[in-house]
DNA sequence: CTACTTCGAGACAACGTTGTCTCTCAATGC
DNA sequence: GCATTGAGAGACAACGTTGTCTCGAAGTAG
């Protein structure tokens, strides 16, 4: 036997008033005498009632659920996370709730969990797209970190292209001239910005580049080979976190970390404790988070311009590895 | 004008049929002729419809909403964000959304939370306690991390007695009599339980220790504080990460990252990386995040037994800070 | 003292969907 | 050829709540 929640009605009964009562209660309403309120409250305190959402979104028309959903590579990863929870920073100002969902870079989660979130109906969703075709939605879309291939809306992205030749002008400024590119997966923008940036810095000088490192360990076998090919770089711009560490690996099990410069883009924790501490391109994710938060709401609330692509700055942070 | 969504009678009326053979196809009854079927998916495509979710629940007296709540400190710290990860990837699996918030050890905050998550009725609760009297609810809860104070419910924690001892025994294995202990805020029972262990391994050799260090900036400075003291110590514990990141700081400002041992409760990324690289009690965030789902979703489909504690062991991972 | 206003509170319908009942029509069995 | 069955499809009520309308009582003005 189910516990069965009461009802209004219910309340109604113990509290000895009428159902319309109960409710103009419940909602605050201030047409009621004082006596009755109390009587009112008192029952719905002694039998625990809760409005049914679901009675209530019905009858109040009110197709708003006062949640957004947040889809990300991987709420574990630091980027994400500190995405994720500006996103909620935002959202709790404004008294809204989020969803989360990690992607993996896996379109076929990013599509059902599209879909399930358009279905539970969110009023909103930012997303961190790789690739997925969506199916069309009436929900208002951000998405962040990279631009989609196919669909439209407003986007949120850090200054790939102008971040990543900035990083590699640094290193040419410390008398580089061959400088080794080690990549992400070239089917997201942000990794394809990036090797724009680099060749932009370096024109025809473009050194050796290995594109579609997915984790650490791949990117140091990469850095690895790459070093001790021929033509080895004496500078590493690393694209990614993930495959900053691998670098970082890599130059230290070849004793070389004090000989080979290398300048990672995207920050990380410990960055400078480390030996030598790593020179990075920092993104921003927190401002990505909340500016994306903030474009989807103007959204929700009706603005209904042209989609609009909004690019946050990335800092250089020299540190000692990139000035080598 | 409000867009006004299409429902299942606008359905009816495109396609020809009648309400309720609308209903039967939506929800993938089998007694319906194909081509009708047919007609129905069309009209349905063609007009974009989506059942009102509050009219399903309520007809459906579903008070279930296929959502649970995670409710952590913050939800960008790397150990809260492997715990979301792990409780997302179970409720997946499920098919069962997740509502997550950041408490920032904010009582007001933890209670608010929890409250507005049982009104939009989640239909459970993981929650890292730090202290809030929750109002009494009736859907079900698991807390991690840390004891609540006043409520009951299922508890999934480290094993943090046993675990702070066995790092403060590794220490003194290596020949560590005088050895500092450095915590985190006492009211809440990871730091208290942390400590028991540390006083039990040394039982009246317990040396200085300083508490309720909220930061790597203040844990840093506690730690130079104690390393000038009178009887300064030759090994540091440190009891949670943010402090572990004060202590490598203050070891390396000294000097004396390789004349004085650090063995701290948590693992971190790049922990290897250091110089020394930093021996660690381990606490395994993920499994304890797929515990504390698993829990949940058993009182979710009502296990009703005796409120349990889980312990989940941390694994001691020596690296060279923790030899010296 | 009457007429008019105001205010509190209940009756009733409606929101969009699904469970149950009923009806029709065709197929089946004897 | 008639009764029986069954399957497909519609009519209707109901879920728990809120908007609208109505009604009675009390207050106010002339």
């Amino acid at each position: 036997m189910t516990p069965q929640r009461p009802t209004m009605n219910d309340v109604a009964r113990t509290a000895g008033v009428s159902l319309k009562t109960v409710s103009r209660v419940v909602n605050g309403e201030t047409t009621v005498a004082p006596d009755l309120v109390a009587r009112v409250q008192a029952a719905v305190e002694s039998l625990d009632y809760r409005p049914h959402v679901g009675a209530t979104m019905l009858r109040r028309h009110d197709r708003s659920t006062r949640t957004i959903g947040v889809l990300l590579d991987d709420v574990s990863h630091p980027f994400s996370a500190a995405l994720h929870r500006a996103v909620e920073d935002q959202a709790r100002s404004r008294g809204i709730h989020v969803l989360t969902g990690s992607l993996d870079h896996d379109p076929v989660r990013e599509r059902d969990l599209a879909a399930a979130f358009a279905e539970r109906q969110t009023d909103g969703l930012i997303l961190a797209p790789s690739g997925a075709e969506l199916e069309p939605h009436t929900m208002p879309v951000v998405f962040v970190d990279r631009i989609p291939a196919g669909a439209t809306g407003d986007t949120v992205v850090s200054t790939n292209v102008s971040g990543a030749a900035g990083a590699v002008r640094h290193l040419i400024a410390h008398g580089h001239r061959q400088i080794g590119f080690l990549g992400g997966h070239r089917h997201l923008s942000t990794a394809r910005d990036r090797y724009r940036g680099y060749q932009r810095a370096l024109g025809r000088r473009a050194g050796p580049a290995v594109h579609d490192l997915h984790d650490p360990t791949e990117a140091e076998k990469a850095a690895i080979a790459m070093l001790r090919g021929p033509g080895a770089p004496t500078a590493l711009f690393a694209a990614r976190s993930t495959v900053t560490f691998g670098a970082v690996r890599a130059l230290r099990r070849l004793g070389r970390q004090h000989a080979v410069a290398l300048v990672g883009f995207g920050d990380f924790p410990l960055a400078d404790l480390l030996d030598p501490p790593v020179t990075v391109v920092a993104q921003d994710p927190a401002r990505m988070g909340r500016t994306a938060a903030e474009a989807l709401f103007e959204r929700i609330d009706g603005y209904d311009g042209a989609p609009r692509e909004i690019r946050i700055p990335t800092t250089l942070i020299p540190r000692g590895s990139g000035e080598l």
